[in-house]
DNA sequence: ACCTGAACACCGTTCAAGT
DNA sequence: ACCTGAACACCGTTCAAGT
């Protein structure tokens, strides 16, 4: 093998020929280069294999461009900007083309609801939260529409902007806490398998020592189906929700939401 | 200037001598050499410059040692490990060694407030939550306690794991929103003067388009202050546990916090 | 058996040379 | 003026050679 051939998935466009010019396939250009191409080609490389995985270098080889070239057509400056793009179109994706219900406890759960959907398929956006500030277009569209849920609402400014604050940054905790990471490290099935049967071994050796009567009540919950998941989050948002209502004009519209 | 000469700060111990062996000090190690001191660097490094800022080779010219050593002495297999390991030393932090209060609101409440203050002094953590598993040592301990703060809560289990998972989700999510930014990109001061004017010029001509007539109401946000931050989160958090309270046992506690 | 220097296969980004 | 190959200064991790 030599020493640094280029592996097949990563090879540059630049590798030298193969065969004769007459049947080298010309390196024609899948989807016309555009931001919105570049940009869609990272998203879906993040969705795949993480956002690590995301490289200059791969996302120029996949769209058949020399690395270069994504700063120069995307127009953007570092890596940091093409995340910030990337973060713009699922911001785009939380928007309810369908329209907003009027009332607002309706209004913020539809987009409540809408947002964890969106994120459950995007889990990198949750990672690049904290280090970047969302001030792209459809970040601002997406605050317009929450702002609009509950621009009825007859409180004072700062109010309004903590109820928005609440229901958002819930969603997003939900989110963060129902991500599949499964996809961890890459790991084969087999990999993965031999992984979870070391922290089955690890986590009985802790509930052993007694430490952990509660825990061990509860049992394991990381094995908790998406489909529980669900339900905790609507749940949550309800109470959330009722508890915004109550608080705010009196319980005269709570539901008990027992068993 | 030489091709690729030490530049002071991740100068490796193994640069050639410099001087005489005579007047040259030796590489005394500052602190000795052990997991907890590998894993503080790490996270004391990452408090200063963001979660991107690690490195294996950076920590190890912290700590006068060499890359490969980190491996060998903290007992890790990978900078994944290292970072389970950062996220477990957040997550002690986070345990109320003072003990919890009886009654499961103010417990949870006392839980939240103390993650919060924690989270916000480690911004990192939450980049991570998307990534990692938490079952460190830490992490179970917490968990424990936060079972214990509603363990005389009488729902079922499901609704138990619900009231945690709300709880905490919601916590995380504030921190999330109201971690500083600031220090994005290591701009100096000056940099991000211009680039928070351009911010402004930007959003100025989004809202003179007309198309966001609530957010224009609204006003900027970004600039919300620290105090405002942590009063949106305690509005939201007495929200969310009189939801609960309410929904679960109807309304005979709950306050109004009407402005 | 343990430790580690050198090497490998990547990075993001700069820059100068080419068109 | 625009584009880009080569170079620079990093990475994490493997591996073989050294003790």
């Amino acid at each position: 093998m030599p020493r640094s051939g280029p592996t097949g998935k990563r090879s540059s466009i630049s590798s030298k020929a193969v065969g004769l010019v007459w049947t080298r396939p010309l390196a024609k250009r899948r989807v016309p280069l555009t931001r919105e191409a570049i940009v869609a080609a990272a998203v879906s490389l993040a969705d795949a294999e993480g956002l690590d995985s995301i490289s200059i270098r791969r996302i120029a080889a996949q769209l058949l461009v020399r690395p270069m070239s994504v700063y120069s057509f995307a127009q953007i400056e570092s890596k940091e900007d093409l995340f910030d793009l990337m973060i713009d179109t699922v911001c785009a994706q939380m928007l309810l083309t369908e329209g907003l219900p009027k009332d607002w406890r309706e209004a913020l759960r539809a987009t409540a609801v809408r947002s964890r959907a969106v994120l459950m398929r995007h889990p990198w956006w949750i990672d690049l939260l904290g280090r970047r500030v969302l001030i792209g277009p459809n970040a601002m569209r997406y605050r317009e529409q929450t702002l609009a849920a509950v621009a009825d609402l007859h409180v004072d400014k700062g109010i309004r902007m903590a109820v928005v604050a609440a229901v958002e940054t819930f969603t997003v905790g939900q989110a963060a806490f129902a991500v599949d990471r499964r996809g961890l490290s890459q790991k084969t099935d087999r990999a993965f398998a031999q992984w979870r049967g070391a922290v089955e071994t690890y986590q009985q050796a802790l509930m052993a020592t007694g430490d952990f009567p509660n825990l061990a009540r509860a049992g394991n919950m990381e094995a908790t189906s998406p489909e529980d998941l669900e339900k905790i989050f609507m749940l949550g948002l309800d109470w959330l929700l009722n508890g915004i209502s109550t608080s705010l004009f009196g319980a005269q519209k709570t539901r008990r939401t027992d068993q």
